[in-house]
DNA sequence: GAATCCTTGATTGAATGGATCGAGATTCTA
DNA sequence: TAGAATCTCGATCCATTCAATCAAGGATTC
């Protein structure tokens, strides 16, 4: 799994959405402003993100974007997958991206043995998170001293 | 992280050395129709673990390549990081190759601790497989019925 | 009906990834 | 010692992906 700056976009994006998550819109700008992110460019993930059925825009003058359902309906594996396609760091372990690879007996593939365990890892710790989760955290971050907030480089 | 058709590459030809270990060289053209990869290609990615350190060579006309040290000295994560880079799935959250992200406040980013998380678990996993346990692994595959070998896809 | 904002698709430019080539260096063998 | 076999190294090519921008258009509200 790699997660491109268009994922990053789109988590931060929804995150921003979580944070303040009510019946009422979002502009565009505004996320763009906020979260520093390109605003063309967060324009067509945000549109990415409606196809997904994560979030829903209206339109107009006071149109914008909220979450479609709440934070803890919306899963990170789900959007990522969505986003960025497999979880898997290689499509031959992937379970919704498989692609076949080139080694003589994928059935007796050692390296794809171990990336399997990876792949489960990776889905496991992604599939029990959901956007509630990185709300949460995010509130809990927003509230302590920085210096202490570094989870180490 | 994603393990591109090059870093695939370098852990089967390593794999390949690993099952054949022996202070005899064995050559590019052999491993190359073994493992079905291109030999230029190849050429290239043993070179590439030649200057990790991870094999040698020899050259001239009973040249080739052998493991530079025992499997169980070679760690899948440390080929890895030298063939494909980051095991992070973001910068932001790599011990090696740390890359500033462009979010607003990087220590109390949400998006970052989650990741970091799983960071941690596609590194452990990693640190603690050894080429040896890949040899193990394509060994005991290697002695099964291709039908029960099917972990799953 | 004008302002605002979303929608869609095209396009660009840079970076990356996979692969190939050619010339050179090294070693063995006849 | 000539020459064949093999690794070494840098250059190059092509296709794809990524990040980002643009333009024309449609929808909605005031």
């Amino acid at each position: 799994m790699k997660l491109t700056v268009r994922g990053e976009y789109a988590l931060r994006a929804l995150t921003h959405l979580g944070l303040r998550h009510s019946p009422k819109v979002i502009q565009i700008s505004v996320i763009s402003t906020a979260e520093n992110i390109p605003k063309r460019f967060l324009e067509q993930i945000l549109n990415d993100l409606r196809t997904g059925g994560f979030v829903e825009s209206r339109r107009g003058v006071a149109g914008g974007y909220r979450l479609a359902k709440p934070p803890e309906k919306i899963v990170i594996a789900g959007v990522i997958r969505h986003i960025e396609g497999a979880l898997a760091p290689i499509g031959c372990v992937s379970e919704n991206y498989y692609e076949k690879c080139n080694c003589p007996d994928e059935a007796r593939c050692a390296l794809r043995s171990i990336m399997k365990e990876v792949r489960d890892s990776i889905a496991h710790l992604l599939e029990k998170t959901t956007l509630a989760d990185l709300v949460a955290r995010a509130e809990k971050l927003r509230s302590i001293d920085p210096a202490d907030a570094d989870f180490v480089i």
